[in-house]
DNA sequence: TTGATATATTCAAATGTATCAATATATCAA
DNA sequence: TTGATATATTGATACATTTGAATATATCAA
C-alpha cells in the first residue's frame, strides 16, 4: 500500500465520529443504514453524510443503495492490506 | 483502546511526512536521529520537528535525549494496540 | 568562556476540515 | 400526480493543521 492511501485510510480514521461509525458497523453485525447513524451520533444529516463520504473515499466503507436507503457494510480487505502495511512498520 | 486514542494514532498517521518518517525509522534498524530526517524530507527543521512531536504525543515513536541529539525508536507495543483495536473492527 | 550544532517553541500566514442551514435529487407511498 | 422520506451537495463560518522565519534552549568542542 502507497504512502497516499494510508494517507487517506488514516485521515478517514482520525475522527471520533467515524471511529464510532466504524464501530457501530461492527455491532449492527457489518451492515448499517445511513439514517439509522444519526440514533447514536448527534450531528445534523449533511454532517454525517460528510463522515460518511469520507470513510467511502477511504473504501474503508462500501455503499450500497437499496431504494431510498443505503446500507454500508466494512470493506475488510482495505482495512487488512492497511494492517498488513502497519505491520511492515515494525520490521 | 479508546476512541480518542485511536483518534490521536490516526491524526498522527494521516500525514505523508509523518509516513515517511515512520517507514525510515524501519530502514534504519528502528534507530533514527532527529537530523537525519531531513535527508528525506524536504522540510525546514521546526516543521519537522512538529511533525516528529506529533508521532511522539501519540506515543508512536520514543524519543531518548543522547547529548545534543535525539534519538527515536518505534513503539511497537502501541502500534500492535492500534492494529488490535483495528481488528476487531472486523468482528 | 565563545562559537557551533541539534532540537524546541512562538508566531503568523496559508491551507484544510467540520459543521450546519438551505437546497437538490431520488425514491417511495397514496 | 403529490407529499413524505433518505441521502447528497452547496456555500458559509468556525476551527484545526501545516509551514517556515525568528528565536530560544541545551549541549558540545575549542
Amino acid at each position: 500500500m502507497d504512502v497516499r492511501k494510508v494517507e487517506r485510510i488514516s485521515k478517514a480514521l482520525s475522527d471520533q465520529s467515524r471511529i464510532t461509525i466504524l464501530k457501530q458497523l461492527r455491532e449492527k453485525e457489518d451492515c448499517l443504514y445511513c439514517h439509522e447513524i444519526s440514533d447514536f451520533i448527534d450531528l445534523a444529516q449533511p454532517s454525517i453524510s460528510h463522515h460518511v463520504k469520507q470513510l467511502a473515499d477511504a473504501d474503508l466503507i462500501i455503499p450500497g443503495k437499496e431504494g431510498r436507503n443505503v446500507k454500508y457494510r466494512l470493506n475488510k480487505v482495505v482495512l487488512d492490506e492497511y494492517v498488513t502495511f502497519l505491520n511492515t512498520l515494525k520490521s
